[in-house]
RNA sequence: AGGCCAGUAGCUCAAUUGGCAGAGCGUCGGUCUCCAAAACCGAAGGUUGGGGGUUCGAGACCCUCCUGGCCUG
């Protein structure tokens, strides 16, 4: 685990070198066929090397989930297992990391034709007016949401009028779902967790830069020729596309585009760092450290 | 050299006839049960370019210096 731009593919690669591993990518942008640049996804002789499992799932017209990952990330294991190999989790996206360990109980999948019409009742009406509705089916559920979280309010309306119950009576009563874990597996986590915000700065920076030199827009003027597109669709959301979706809408300039790229890149790795410091469990390495994979090699070799 | 315009939070800019210096973006912290690279909540941050003056009170008015831009020669 790790936050972007840390290493993560790096030193997972290194790994799979000396271990019987196998990747198991844990990433909500790389699921995206034909979106490769802006998701810094391996080049193909990387992928040759050090084979990806869940990457390229997708055309980005569609929408993934974290339950849907729970589902294919356990198969991919189980088949590697049955490999007599050992899988090796790399990502970034913590709720998929989360669910995958435990944290999600067995609630009905999202309901498209629902969510379009809870939406259009949100347009006219605002969400505070959904909110307001949810706090009469569900309490519970309301009082822990702000009354703008557009997409928890609608989830827990979805579920509300689909099962005609209260979400909140859907959920188990784990006192802390990290804690639950898939019985057929034990884990052994490790975080990349830079002491030095100012350096995964720069390598962010640095690192969208690149990714324009290497053709983003290009890349998304291509994509929106060949899919039925649209900016809502959670691929066209993604860090560097959307800003990229503006610059081709002549909304912003290319100097624009830089600096809001690169700012939303910088914004989504704070999240992922405040996911993983109340992240329990996990052996913190340094990815500025020049030893690095030794580290985590010796780590991984005492405990397979 | 002279004239004009500008200088306010890290950046871009507001602030009625002189009356409690604000916003957006960024930055920082947090929330997170099937869109999570999403969505949402909160916080910090100022000698208003420097100095002097007028006034009960100056970001605003007066003087002066500095910096940047434009115009003229």
């Amino acid at each position: 685990m790790g936050p972007t731009a840390s290493g993560k593919t790096d030193l997972a690669v290194w790994l799979c070198e000396r271990f019987p591993l196998e990747i198991v990518s844990v990433d909500s942008a790389l699921v995206y066929r034909d979106m490769d640049i802006g998701t810094a996804k391996p080049d193909a002789a990387t992928l040759a090397q050090a084979p990806h499992h869940l990457i390229d799932l997708l055309p980005p017209t569609e929408a993934y989930s974290a339950g849907r990952f729970k589902r294919d990330a356990l198969a991919a294991m189980a088949k590697i297992r049955a490999r007599g190999n050992v899988p090796l989790l790399t990502g970034g996206t913590m709720l998929y990391f989360r669910a995958l360990r435990g944290g999600l109980d067995d609630l009905p999948p999202a309901d498209p034709a629902l969510r379009a019409e809870l939406e259009a009742r949100a347009a006219e009406a605002g969400w505070p007016a959904l909110h307001a509705q949810l706090a009469r089916l569900d309490p519970e559920t309301a009082a822990r949401l702000q009354a703008n979280d557009a997409q928890r309010i609608q989830r827990a309306l979805e579920l509300c009028l689909t099962t005609g119950g209260p979400m909140s009576a859907l959920l188990s009563a784990r006192p802390d779902p990290d804690k639950s874990v898939e019985p057929e597996h034990s884990w052994l986590e490790f975080a990349l967790f830079p002491a030095d915000r100012a350096w995964l700065h720069r390598r962010i920076n640095t690192r969208f830069a690149q990714m324009l030199d290497a053709g983003l827009v290009a890349e998304l003027r291509e994509l929106r020729s060949r899919y039925p597109l649209d900016a809502s669709m959670p691929s066209m959301r993604c860090v560097g596309y959307r800003q990229a979706w503006h610059f081709l809408d002549g909304e912003i300039d290319a100097t624009a585009l830089y600096e809001q790229g690169a700012a939303a890149t910088r914004q989504l790795a704070k999240r992922q760092l405040t996911w993983l410091r109340s992240w329990d469990g996990a052996i913190k390495l340094e990815p500025a450290a020049a030893d690095i994979r030794d580290a985590m090699a010796r780590q991984i070799a005492a405990q397979i």
